[in-house]
RNA sequence: GGGCUCGUAGUGUAGUGGCCUAACACGCCUCCCUGUCACGGAGGAGAUCGCCGGUUCAAAUCCGGUCGAGCCCGCCA
């Protein structure tokens, strides 16, 4: 029965069967050693014999083996065991050089990217790309229990649909059966319809934008982690963001320690509320510091997104910060105002070390006014099948609600400290690169 | 959409008018090596310097075009 390298430790002593790929080759002569991966980790093997060894003659590295073994303890061994008297069984021979080497740390140079990502189906065996992956994997897992605890229900909805919705980033077009249909950008109208029916939802799945946008921070395809929920006010969207970022940061940091160090990543300092500053504040003291003017602006630079997390880390004990009080006037027309100051948008955005990974907001809940705000706002047809079925969910009785849309790979990125988005994606896709 | 930068063996880099018949490291091939873990040592193969054109006695190097890529801004997650 095969057993897997994690599992040697408990069998010292034992014969044991190990399956994988050939990983490193270390020839010194009267003594072999190999490192075979399987999905736990790296294997040591030891080989004395000739014979065996020459069945590795022209093998190159990612041969898939089947070896035959006695476990021995071994201080000198990476992780205390390896394999001894090995028995060697070739299964999947690659003689064919790979086109670039796995064994040690692959080039995230921005240069050298695109060689990163033409050679992903083997650059991904690398074990230090694989824990980039893992820890993404384990981020979702833990997104996971944390909505589940919070009574939320994980939703899918569509991503063909029948005309632009949201507004704002543009869309991809596509032939549907002689009409044009276009790929979601956001699940917007679709998870407040759900408020209507499971109160709290959330759902993490791709979009599409079809932005021609070339940054660290831009891909065409994402995937976005997006929540809604009723009957709450600014401050819970802003509790439960809170919670959330604080359980995937302890999560990870208990669960992929190992990854996270061979990543030489930080755990990142997140109080128990991350701290707000309002967009007023942010523009006041980054023109006072910086000698820029940015007080003026409607929006946030990124170099001011950058100087507020800096600011944050070091006044506020924080590495993510929260903006508040957003001008109403760039409000999308689904958004709400704020009760008291009309002016201002019910919205607030969290960056988090350097970067805006969150853009969250209450929703107008009133039918007549969202219908107002749609033709004023966004000079939207309320008969567009787009439109429509939101306004009729509004119709119908919905709750004061809001929600948040998070970009996974840049929660990735950043809780990595990676420095592109696409570094944290598997097979990222932009402008420039549709494959592999 | 605007601005800037970069294309040299499989990979990462050096070379920025003549010393280049293009160098180094990793990888690959042959040989030596019994505790390696970025193993070590000896030798070898591998590049018409992205492509096209121009300037020049001479171009990897300068100029123009073209293709490819990256970064920043706008916009966004």
């Amino acid at each position: 029965m095969r057993i897997l390298s994690s599992d040697l430790k408990s069998h010292v002593g034992d014969k044991v069967i190990i399956e994988g790929w050939l990983h490193k080759k270390r020839l010194l002569g009267g003594l072999t050693f190999i490192n075979v991966r399987d999905r736990k980790g790296l294997t040591q093997v030891v080989i004395k014999d000739k014979n065996e060894v020459e069945k590795l003659r022209g093998m190159q590295i990612g041969t898939i083996l089947r070896i035959e073994g006695s476990v021995a303890d071994e201080p000198r061994a990476p992780g205390g065991v390896e394999l001894h008297d090995v028995t060697l069984e070739v299964l999947v021979p690659v003689e064919d050089e790979p086109p670039i080497e796995i064994d040690k740390p692959l080039s995230h140079k921005p240069d050298n990217l695109d060689t990163l990502f033409e050679y992903r189906a083997i650059g991904l065996r690398n074990l230090q790309e694989t824990a980039i992956f893992k820890v993404q994997s384990a981020i979702t897992h833990a997104l996971r229990e944390y909505f589940y605890e919070q009574d939320f229900t994980e939703v899918r909805t569509p991503k063909l649909l029948a005309a632009a919705t949201e507004g704002g980033a543009e869309v991809f077009k596509i032939d549907y059966f002689g009409r044009e249909a276009t790929l979601a950008q956001s699940p917007q109208f679709y998870k407040q319809i759900l408020v209507g029916v499971f109160e709290r939802v959330f759902e993490i799945a791709p979009v599409f934008r079809a932005e021609p946008s070339a940054t660290s921070r831009h891909m065409t395809e994402y995937v976005s982690v997006d929540a809604e929920f009723g009957f709450i006010t600014i401050e819970d969207l802003k509790s439960l963001l809170s919670g959330l970022m604080n359980y995937v940061n302890d999560y990870i940091w208990e669960n992929c320690k190992a990854e996270l160090e061979l990543l030489k990543a930080a755990k990142p300092v997140l109080p128990k509320e991350i701290p707000s500053m309002s967009m007023s504040e942010i523009h006041e003291k980054y023109s006072k510091e910086t000698g820029q003017n940015s007080i003026d602006e409607k929006d946030l630079r990124p170099d001011e997104e950058r100087w507020a997390c800096d600011y944050a880390a070091k006044n506020l004990g924080s590495e993510a910060v929260f903006v508040t009080d957003w001008p109403a006037s760039e409000m999308k027309f689904y958004h709400k105002a704020q009760p008291d100051n009309p002016e201002l948008a019910d919205r607030v955005d969290l960056l988090f070390r350097g970067i805006e990974i969150v853009t969250g907001s209450m929703r107008e809940n009133q039918h007549d006014i969202v219908l107002k705000q749609l033709k004023e706002k966004a000079g939207g047809n309320p008969e567009d099948p787009g439109f429509k079925p939101l306004l009729t969910a509004m119709q119908s009785g919905m709750p004061p609600h809001g929600g948040f849309g998070m970009g996974l790979e840049r929660l990735t990125e950043k809780f990595i400290g990676l420095s592109n988005v696409k570094e944290a994606t598997l097979f990222p896709r932009d402008i420039n690169r549709l494959a592999p």
